[in-house]
DNA sequence: AGCACGCCGACT
DNA sequence: GTCGGCGTGCTC
């Protein structure tokens, strides 16, 4: 008798067994979904076991209703990668199955998705000098950059359909279908090859030359030309008939990225995959990779679950982003996740930053990973200077300091131009009451409610509550209600009074909600003349700006005394990461940095002996505190709308005598102890040894499922956090 | 997570 | 008398 054990999508720690249908009408598979009756309901599952008895009682087994493959929707590979997964981030099997499979494919749909439809230039749109149109100016210049693309890529970068139709009736551009034929490596076309520098070649000669599994961490200062090692490493995986993979962090699939390698490899089908695509062309990526028809995949984290008919490298950039690491549901790391997938599928793995995590960096340092070090800059011969402007006593306008105000007067008189950096959004994060202090907090968060001028309101900015701002303290009944602390609409205010005639740009997460207006703000920088950036963040992350030659950051010591053991890594790596923006035109850069703390021992090796030195130093720290990367760590949180069952709860879990060779610390309240009416509190688990880590966490998570209030509370795990909050 | 079963209050 | 509140328990 064939017994299955099935997956199926829901929260709980275990599969279910089946009975198969008696005369079988073809050989069964692991990693096939089937169609079972479940507790009354239908449900789609997937069999990742096939056996001969069951623990449950046999005679109560059901049967299944309909096998809805021929062949298995996961490959053996990826299903081994899956159960890897579930495992180690200790998250039930059919939800973790079920995150990994397109939207359509999870609902039982038919994975028969075959052909794609793409828009090139004709020989007179290639020679059109001129259109009329901008927009379609727009298209053909596009097109010129990017080759042949598929109209799904267009219309995201905000090219209506009429703008296609017009040019397609003007013969300048045709439109045409793809099947899902094979790739054939034997038509590569390579162009716009560059030459590599001594460093640069040294590390495509030891990626060239790997075979098997090996990770290699390629840490090239920015500028140094990480991408052209890239491209030449594909190149040579590509001539071999193999596929690529290469993860990017959410922010950094930009057109600039994306038409670098369609350049390069013309003839190559090249797609794309994130979170903006839709149903159907999130299956056909799926299915062009499975069948081998796609040769390079682009895309954020979750294609590390992308099935691959013969991938043959896999290059994660930036990969110190914290965006590879998923903060809700499966609480998987990407990153992590490349690295178990080429081990299995004995593929070399690159890892490239310029400010490498410290857990990636110390896996090079001990020699599990294979160390390449860019570390001139391809373009400019001069580093950038960097100066610490003490805040003390100095007189500020809106957190502006009046040094850097000069600073920032002297680079636009020559023409050149500025990026203000401070990561907080709004007018300001509080209002304060002049009379009596009140200030304005969220009802439903513990946290403060951020003033937008702009559009004359409060948010939260963890519940997204918004309300209007008071005309009268609600407390004491004053009308002297004024805004404290600034936030980046306010240096943009101050910043026009101080410069009228100069162009200002913002660019955050509310000047840049709409679609395609990021694209716009970063055309408008390409103009030429003098210029102020004022940012968040995303001003950080992968864009060039070419003409910045003085970077000022303003709240530097947020990130020095901060209880999140990470804040100075995480600190470092943004001020290189932002300064990294400056002097890319062969003129040095200026950063500013406005601190309390001038003399503080981290600013000082970091702008002394840049990130490098100050990530060996910071590890030096890690090891004596017993912080990862020299420990493992695991963060158990709970939440409920009443207190008194979180903490009861989560002290249930703390035994009475020490555990050996486990560290708990907590309930301690999370760092925010109620978003949106919830309390949030933690116990923190840590231990040398990863395997007694996990042993405890799949105990815990065991005695979970048979405990009656752990039904009370939502509760979660995360393995690796990165983030405590 | 769903969904049914079950045991108590207020309604045509 | 019954409709419906959500606490409890189970799903191969």
């Amino acid at each position: 008798m064939k017994i299955v054990a099935v997956a199926l999508k829901v929260p709980l720690h275990k599969t279910f067994d089946y009975l198969l249908p008696d005369p079988l009408p073809f050989s069964v598979k692991l990693g096939m979904r089937v169609e079972v009756n479940f507790a009354r309901q239908k449900k789609v599952g997937i069999i990742v076991e096939i056996k001969n008895d069951s623990d449950f009682d046999i005679k109560k087994l059901k049967k299944i209703d309909n096998i809805l493959d021929l062949n298995p929707i996961l490959q053996p590979d990826l299903l081994v990668l899956l159960k890897f997964a579930a495992k180690y981030y200790c998250y039930p099997l059919g939800e973790t199955l079920q995150i990994a499979l397109p939207k359509l494919l999870r609902q039982g749909k038919s994975p028969d998705k075959t052909s794609i439809s793409y828009l090139e230039l004709t020989e007179q749109g290639l020679t059109s000098k001129s259109l009329k149109g901008k927009k379609q100016q727009a298209l053909l210049e596009q097109l010129k950059g990017s080759g042949k693309t598929p109209v799904t890529e267009l219309k995201a970068l905000g090219f209506a359909s009429q703008t296609l139709k017009s040019l397609i009736k003007n013969n300048l551009i045709r439109e045409f279908i793809e099947f899902d034929e094979q790739w054939q490596s034997r038509e590569l076309t390579v162009n716009n090859r560059l030459k590599l520098n001594d460093e640069q070649a040294i590390a495509c000669a030891a990626i060239n030359q790997n075979d098997g599994y090996k990770t290699f961490l390629l840490e090239g200062i920015t500028g140094s030309g990480k991408t052209e090692v890239y491209l030449q490493a594909l190149e040579n995986t590509l001539k071999h008939g193999q596929q690529a993979l290469v993860l990017v962090p959410e922010i950094g699939l930009t057109p600039q990225t994306v038409n670098r390698f369609r350049r390069r490899f013309p003839d190559t089908p090249i797609m794309l995959w994130h979170s903006a695509l839709t149903d159907n062309e999130r299956l056909q990526t799926w299915r062009f990779c499975e069948k081998g028809s796609c040769a390079i995949v682009i895309g954020t984290r979750s294609a590390i679950f992308i099935p691959f008919a013969k991938l043959g490298m896999i290059i994660v950039d930036e990969e110190h982003d914290a965006s590879f690491k998923q903060q809700d549901t499966l609480r998987y790391h990407a990153r992590d996740l490349a690295s178990f997938r080429a081990n299995q599928l004995q593929i070399p793995l690159i890892l490239g930053s310029a400010t490498p995590a410290l857990e990636t960096l110390h896996k090079a340092l001990i020699n599990k990973y294979q160390l390449l070090t860019l570390s001139k800059r391809a373009q400019t011969t001069t580093d950038n200077q960097y100066f610490l402007i003490d805040m003390k006593g100095q007189e500020e306008h809106a957190g502006i300091a009046e040094a850097s105000i000069g600073a920032i007067n002297q680079h636009l008189k020559k023409q050149k131009q500025v990026m203000v950096f401070l990561n907080r959004r709004g007018f300001s994060p509080t209002l304060i009451c002049h009379e009596c202090g009140w200030l304005s907090h969220c009802g439903r968060c513990s946290t403060n409610a951020t003033y937008h001028k702009s559009m004359q309101s409060l948010i939260c900015h963890h519940c997204g509550e918004q309300k209007p701002p008071p005309h009268q303290c609600p407390d004491c009944g004053s009308t002297q209600i004024v805004p404290a602390g600034k936030g980046t609409e306010q240096i943009e205010e101050f910043l026009h009074e101080q410069f009228p005639d100069i162009p200002i740009n913002r660019i955050d997460r509310e000047t840049t909600r709409k679609k395609g207006s990021l694209e716009q703000a970063l055309s408008e920088i390409n103009t030429p003349g003098p210029r102020i950036l004022v940012g968040t963040q995303m001003l950080a992350k992968g864009h060039h700006f070419p003409d910045v030659t003085l970077v000022i950051i303003l709240d530097v010591d947020s990130g020095l005394y901060s209880c999140d053991f990470r804040a100075t890594e995480h600190l470092a790596q943004l001020i290189t990461q932002v300064s990294g923006r400056a002097g890319r035109s062969g003129e040095a850069g200026q950063i500013l940095l406005q601190t309390h703390f001038p003399e503080h021992p981290l600013l000082q090796d970091l702008i002394n002996n840049g990130y490098q030195d100050f990530a060996r130093y910071a590890l030096s720290e890690r090891e004596i505190t017993d912080f990862p990367p020299y420990s493992s760590m695991a963060l158990f949180r709970a939440e409920a709308h009443s207190m008194q069952l979180v903490t009861s709860f989560l002290n249930l879990l703390i035994p009475e005598q020490p555990l050996h060779g486990i560290q708990l610390l907590g309930p301690i309240p999370a760092p925010l102890e109620k978003i949106a009416g919830k309390y949030r509190y933690q116990i923190h688990i840590q231990s040398n040894n990863r395997a007694t880590l996990h042993q405890y966490i799949s105990q815990l998570v065991d005695y979970l499922s048979t405990s009656k209030l752990a039904t009370k509370v939502k509760w979660s795990l995360d393995i690796d956090p990165i983030d405590m909050a």
